[in-house]
Parts: structure tokens; sequence; C-alpha cells
DNA sequence: CTGTATATTCAGTCTGTACTGAAAGTAATG
DNA sequence: CATTACTTTCAGTACAGACTGAATATACAG
């Protein structure tokens, strides 16, 4: 096991932090941030000795990882244990973590501003009031799904390219 | 103080679940969802009974909501209490909650990154490949900051107009 | 089939944040 | 300026989720 550098120390603890404010398990942001500055696949015994976790708590957290599909295990030949690597892909990992999202959070609260329009009784008090409110609320939603699927769509790079263009066009309007 | 209704109830709770899993305190998305729906202000001793959470707590997280921006004080003639009222403009709502995350977040980050940039020692093993990574993970927080600075400028309306106008594009081109 | 290496599960404990209620603070009214 | 109405602060407590380590399960090697 090598020991952290100064610098990535500060990364992964930071990158903690981060995920703390994210609704991430601290412990599985710092992993993945571990795994991303990782240059080969490091199996999760040395994971738990690097950061000073247990050993079950690294199980755990590699798990939750995979789920998002974000660290995958790989073999390393005449070694038995699982070796977990990062995707290295920046892009493709913050869009893998916003489909997460989306799927826990985005998804439910459309789902719920519709039964909510569907259950409002006109006959309530305030009834028309509320119905506006919700339709607002619910068009967001509706539109960041929207946003969402052409993203999705498009190839990776090509929303670096848009965001390139938009910034020149930006800079020529000004 | 008015009871809640079936669907006020819905959406409340829904809300406090999902600001959990934003970071957000339970108890302040639910004042903002009850404050939300409110077509009036409302005082903290209301807000309190009806979530029957206490005073002091509907309180600190009113101030929360102020400091957000999200939710102001208004006064009622003849009433010498504060009455709270939530921003019903959805879009704007959420620009000033992201403008928030980017300032706590994404900022700090960027900065971070620049840190350990500067830090890096060339004779360190591997530094080569954490720069690589480091730089590829800065570009990316540059981009966002781009597309921020971008979305802050443009009049509150034209971000949904764009994306209207991109889901008819992808439309034809598919 | 036995022994060993590795991985996972889970009950209990620890920790940090949220919440309460009492006390202190502030401001308006008569 | 005393009283009342309202708000904020804060010390202590409660609670949810994270973490540990021992027990259990799995898989490989000989």
């Amino acid at each position: 096991m090598t020991e952290l550098t100064g610098v990535q120390k500060q990364y992964i603890l930071h990158w903690g932090e981060m995920g703390t404010r994210w609704g991430i398990n601290r412990t599985v942001a710092q992993i993945h941030a571990l795994l991303y500055l990782s240059p080969r696949a490091l199996p999760a015994e040395e994971i738990a000795e690097t950061l000073s976790v247990a050993r079950s708590n690294v199980s755990t957290s590699i798990r939750e990882l995979e789920t998002w599909g974000i660290v995958r295990a790989v073999h390393v030949l005449g070694d038995r244990r699982e070796h977990y690597e990062s995707m290295k892909d920046v892009w493709e990992l913050f869009r893998l973590g916003i489909e997460q999202r989306k799927r826990r959070e985005i998804d439910p609260t459309r789902e719920m501003l519709r039964q909510c329009l569907a259950n409002l009784d006109p006959k309530e008090p305030g009834a028309d009031y509320t119905r506006d409110r919700l339709a607002a609320m619910a068009g967001f939603f509706e539109a960041v799904t929207e946003l969402h699927d052409q993203m999705k769509r498009l190839p990776t790079g090509t929303v670096r390219k848009l965001l390139r263009m938009g910034a020149k066009v930006r800079k020529k309007a000004s």
C-alpha cells in the first residue's frame, strides 16, 4: 500500500465533504475520490487501510458506487481479490450521477405532483390557488425532465462543445 | 389556523423528504412547501402549529429560507407579527437555490482543484497522472461555472423558451 | 473435502444534526 | 416605563444514519 501524497489527501478530504453536502455518504465519496486518482485498480483491503475505515464499510460503499455504475470490479492476474477502478471520464461520471438523482428525486416528485393534481377536490377551499401552484411546479419538473432527455441523447462531448459555443455567442452579444 | 387538506399534506411531506436528500433540513423544506402553497403570508406561530414543530424551530428555519432569498417577511395591517411568504416563481426559486449551492459547493471545489494543481510536486511518483485527473475535473467545474454564468444573464423565461425550442429541434432531427 | 483467503451481513455503538422548551431579547402599546 | 406580544438564542436531548468488528457466507486451492 502506498501512502497518500499531500495533494491526494487534500482532494479526497474535500471530495468527502462535498459528498456529504450532496447527500452522499462521506466514505462513499472518499472512496470514489481515491479510485478516481488511482492509476491502477485497488483491492478493498488497500482502500480500507489508505482511508482508515473498516473493511466492511468499504464493502458497502463500493457496492453503492457499483450500482451507480461509476465503479467496477476488475481482476488482476495471479490475485484472487477483486480490484476496483473508477470511471475516469468526468462528464460521463456526472451524467451517471445526475441520472441516479433524477430517478430517485425528480421522477418521484413528478409522480407526486401528478397525484396531487388528480386528488385535488375542486370543492376544497382555495382549490384553484393550490392547483395553480402545483401546476407551476409540475411544469418545471416536466421541463427539467425534457432537458435531461435531450442531453442524454447527445453523444458525449457534444454538451461540452455546445457549452463552448454558447460562451462565444454570449461574448459577441455583450 | 386552517387545517391542511390531504393534497397539501401530501405535497408538504414529499417536499420535506426531497429536501433531506438534497442536504436541506426537513423542517426547512416543509416550511417552504407550506408557504409556497399558501395564498397568504403566514405568521411563525401558525406555521409551527400547522406542521407540529416548535416555534423556535420555525424561527431558525425561516431565517435560513430568508438568507437564500426565497422567503421574506411581510407585514399585515393591525398585526404586530411578522408574516412570511414564499417566492412563487418556480424558475426563480430554483435559480436562487442553484446559486446557493454553486457558492457553497462549486466555487470552493474549483478553488481546491486550483490549489491541488498548484501544490503538485512534479517529483512525486505519478504526478503526471494525478495532474491529468485533476485537470480533467477542473475543466468540468470551469465549464459548469461558465454555463451558470450564461444562464444567470438570461432574463427569466428565456431558459424556458430555449428548452421548448430544443425539444422541437430534437423531435425534427430524430 | 479441508483449509484458507476474501467478501458480505448485521447487531450494537457512535456521532453529528435536528429539535425542543425555557430563558433572554426586542419592540410595540397604553 | 410597565406590560404585553412576539422573536431569537441556546443548552440539553432525541434521533437517524454511519461505522465497526465479529460472525457468517462464498469461493478457490491443494
